[in-house]
RNA sequence: GGCCCCGUCGUCUAGCGGCCUAGGACUCUGGCUUCUCAAGCCAGCUACGAGGGUUCGAAUCCCUUCGGGGCUACCA
């Protein structure tokens, strides 16, 4: 069926009025995984002809979200190609060339009428139960019409003419697609400003710069048959029109369209708080696409070896941010040290628990296998290890109640002697000394004996492995801060 | 309201007429392990929205119904 023997095209065209979000993301993704997966060209578009809402710095983030995501695109903003601008704004004259000619082909032409007037007559349609939607108006315009209308001082949008009939198109998820015109109004292609509209711009983009395959959400679904209209207009061969493949939703946990309020959206917001994009890649592949074989953990690479639009669902998905969380965990698991260290060192300059240099990383590297298996996201390290770079801690309330029973100080005191008198300062003699002075000694369960050091060392009951963690603070600090504790 | 899309465990999914007394993952519960927290391991809970067909046989095909969502802009 899409045996297309052109090269596959495929674009990824946001609209930047925000930050990219996750449901732009898994779009992307796929759109990504679909021309690597069949050696095509990915194209990265910006459609950006609502001025109002769309900024350059909206753009430049979008890039940047890409960027860090790696998925690298062919052509687009800052790479180029031979099909450019990719920046809508800057074809602008291009779109009004097609106007112009959809207007002498009789295929569109200019509506006077007014927003009042559009909207009275659509809630008259409504109430009659009729199909709302222009109504036609002002397609067969008398010329002393539109001389009336102009000396009113009216400005015509540009409207194309949708003919009787129906549009079939097969979509590559959702199989054959049909809609009767008579629900499907003319409709505007360029405002009474000259400025396209998205549906103009758009399809003309999509023929000129040869998109092959159109991966998009499904909230476009019914505006097919309008572009479908462009293309036919534009005199493309009807088996050279672009595939369509139309993704499901991504929805928050109440089951609407994921916003602020039932989940974070922001792309960005996901990068502050230490979710890998391996991990969000991963994680959004599987919203609408399985990989088979019950496999769930894949790389960038194998998505893009694997993934099929043919196995894409159709119906939505919600977003569980429990899953990503668990993955993310997974994936920092699979980090190298190295790797580890790499992604974690924003976290913790940026957390003002180091500064970067060499002693510091020298430490972290010893340190950080220690909780590599205990976080779930970056964001975790800093408060994870900041007690291995300050002098002296201070307790909050919470911790300072639970070593000050008499049980704990016993414990404190003990400790403070046998690692006093510790020749060697490794993890070895440090285990075997408290071990047999608060274990066998003194017969304490290993949970009692070890808590109040823990708390006085780290300042908190969750810590590192405890004897790994006395190691890297060193003899002097850890005697300090015991110490310091007994009162 | 009209048109269109969608409907398997709480969630993401596998399943494309017999391999399904429905598989995997996340979550949750219990257990093992254990210096805390994790990780790891084991076990358990829970699903084909409903009703009709077609068929020897249906989660898989058809119809109806109910439910959810999208569109219905000089937004995209």
């Amino acid at each position: 069926m899409s045996s297309s023997k052109s090269p596959v095209r495929v674009r990824f065209a946001p609209s930047p009025t925000g930050d990219l979000h996750v449901g732009n993301i898994r779009t992307a993704l796929f759109d990504w995984a679909f021309a690597r997966h069949t050696g095509g060209t990915f194209i990265f578009r910006i459609e950006d002809t609502d001025k109002e809402r769309v900024t350059d710095q909206y753009i430049e983030a979008a890039a940047e979200t890409l960027r860090w995501l790696g998925l690298d695109w062919d052509e687009g903003p800052g790479v180029g190609g031979e099909y450019g601008p990719y920046l809508q704004s800057e074809r602008l004259d291009i779109y009004r060339e097609w106007g112009e000619k959809f207007l002498q082909t009789k295929d569109a032409y200019h509506c006077y009428c007014s927003n009042e007037e559009l909207e009275a007559r659509r809630e008259a349609a409504a109430k009659a139960h009729k199909a709302p939607g222009y109504d036609g108006a002002c397609r067969e315009l008398s010329d002393e019409m539109i001389e009336k209308y102009r000396s009113e001082g009216r400005k015509p949008v540009l409207r194309m003419r949708m003919p009787e009939g129906s549009t079939t198109f097969h979509d590559l998820i959702r199989g054959e697609v049909t809609f009767d015109h008579s629900f499907v109004p003319d409709f505007v292609l360029m405002r009474s400003d000259g400025s396209p509209l998205y549906t103009l711009a758009a399809a003309v983009d999509d023929v000129l710069m040869k998109i092959t395959h159109i991966l998009r959400g499904e909230d476009l679904l019914s505006s097919t048959p309008r572009q479908i209209r462009l293309y036919q207009a534009m005199g493309v061969a009807k088996e050279s029109y672009p595939l369509f493949a139309h993704l499901p939703f991504v929805m928050g946990a109440d089951n609407t369209k994921l916003s602020k309020r039932n989940g974070e959206v922001s792309i960005a917001w996901y990068r502050e708080r230490g979710f890998l994009p391996e991990a969000l890649c991963n994680y959004l592949a599987l919203l609408g696409w399985s990989p088979g074989d019950d496999r769930e953990n894949v790389s960038l690479e194998e998505i893009a070896a694997l993934f099929e639009v043919e196995r894409v669902n159709s119906s939505p998905a919600r977003f569980d941010i429990k899953k990503l969380e668990a993955i993310n965990g997974d994936k920092i698991r699979a980090l190298t040290i190295d790797q580890f260290l790499e992604r974690s060192l924003p976290f913790l300059i940026d957390g003002e628990v180091v500064s970067g240099n060499q002693d510091e990383l020298v430490i972290l590297k010893k340190a950080l296998p220690l909780i590599q298996e205990r976080i779930v996201t970056l964001s975790e390290v800093p408060q994870m290890l900041s007690f291995l770079f300050v002098g002296s801690l201070t307790l909050n309330e919470d911790s300072s109640k639970k070593i000050s029973d008499p049980l704990s100080q016993e414990v404190l005191q003990a400790s403070l002697t046998v690692l006093t008198n510790l020749k060697d300062w490794n993890l070895e003699e440090i285990e075997k000394a408290l071990r047999s002075e608060l274990l066998e000694k003194r017969e304490l369960k290993p949970r009692l004996a070890f808590s109040p050091v823990r708390i006085a060392v780290t300042g908190s009951h969750i810590s590192p492995p405890l004897f790994e963690s006395l190691e890297l603070l060193g003899k002097d600090r850890t005697i300090a801060r015991i110490s310091a504790l007994i009162a």
